[in-house]
DNA sequence: GGCTAAAGTTGACTCGTTCCAGAAAAAGTG
DNA sequence: CACTTTTTCTGGAACGAGTCAACTTTAGCC
């Protein structure tokens, strides 16, 4: 049960969280107007702050994981615990997983840091969703 | 000179742009703000628009490169056409440059690709860059 | 030098997101 | 069950980054 996920990670178990926790649980990337749709049809009603709020502890305890593409508004999806990344369309922002190509993280170690101390890597490939090649192609 | 820069890409000649390109010559990843203070200490007057403009046209002709790195406004470089990637320090948002760390680009190549045309891939290493580790650290 | 399209100016405006206050409602604890 | 603390609510205001639109200026070409 996804209660059991709050309590673990600290969280108290409310509506708003379970019902958030469900629809990433779904699958997908989900930007805040969406989830918040979806769970306004299975709550009588719930606040745009809630829902930031929600997601934001979500995020905090590393339940869920905030995408941000460059010039798209934030999603979200649950987070799998593995290293993927992610493919995403210029034109309409639609995002697909992408296992990460090579087995041992390349990702994790470049030539170079500067002295930064990193704790992540993130691969974004861009281009055109399918149903926007056709858009664009005619 | 720049002027050429410019002309061979098919762009008018024109202060701004001038002040723009020989601004993101000097090196490094400047948000649009330092861009416009650097160019309003060159030029007499520059409107922010300008600016924008300016950057859009420099980007879209390849002659320099948008970085936006979640959380942080963008940033720009003179793109030195070479595919580097970026190390982003999560606290300050500073910028270091980093040579792709294998010689194929592995990047290129996802193992799926889910119908997508892509055309780019985007690698950004996340951390903290010497100076936050201070502060942080203490 | 004069013309025309491209580039710049100005100011209002959008968008996604965050913050704020105070009141109400739940959740966990003893 | 009563109590304390967290979370949520309503609603509004504010934010920064960036965009739009109408008008003026300027670069490049004859």
């Amino acid at each position: 049960m996804h209660s059991d996920q709050l309590r673990a990670h600290g969280l108290r178990v409310t509506k708003p969280r379970l019902a958030v926790l469900d629809i990433l649980a779904a699958g997908g990337h989900l930007d805040v107007d969406e989830i918040t749709r979806q769970a306004r049809s299975r709550l009588d009603s719930v606040s745009t702050q809630a829902v930031y709020d929600v997601l934001g502890a979500l995020t905090r305890a590393g339940l869920a994981r905030r995408i941000e593409p460059a010039g798209h508004p934030a999603r979200f999806e649950a987070r799998t615990g593995d290293n993927h990344h992610h493919v995403v369309c210029r034109s309409c922002g639609a995002i697909g997983d992408v296992d990460c190509a090579v087995d041992y993280t390349p990702c994790l170690t470049p030539s170079q840091h500067h002295g930064f101390r990193l704790d992540e890597a993130e691969v974004t490939y861009w281009g055109l969703c399918p149903a926007c090649q056709e858009i664009t192609d005619d």
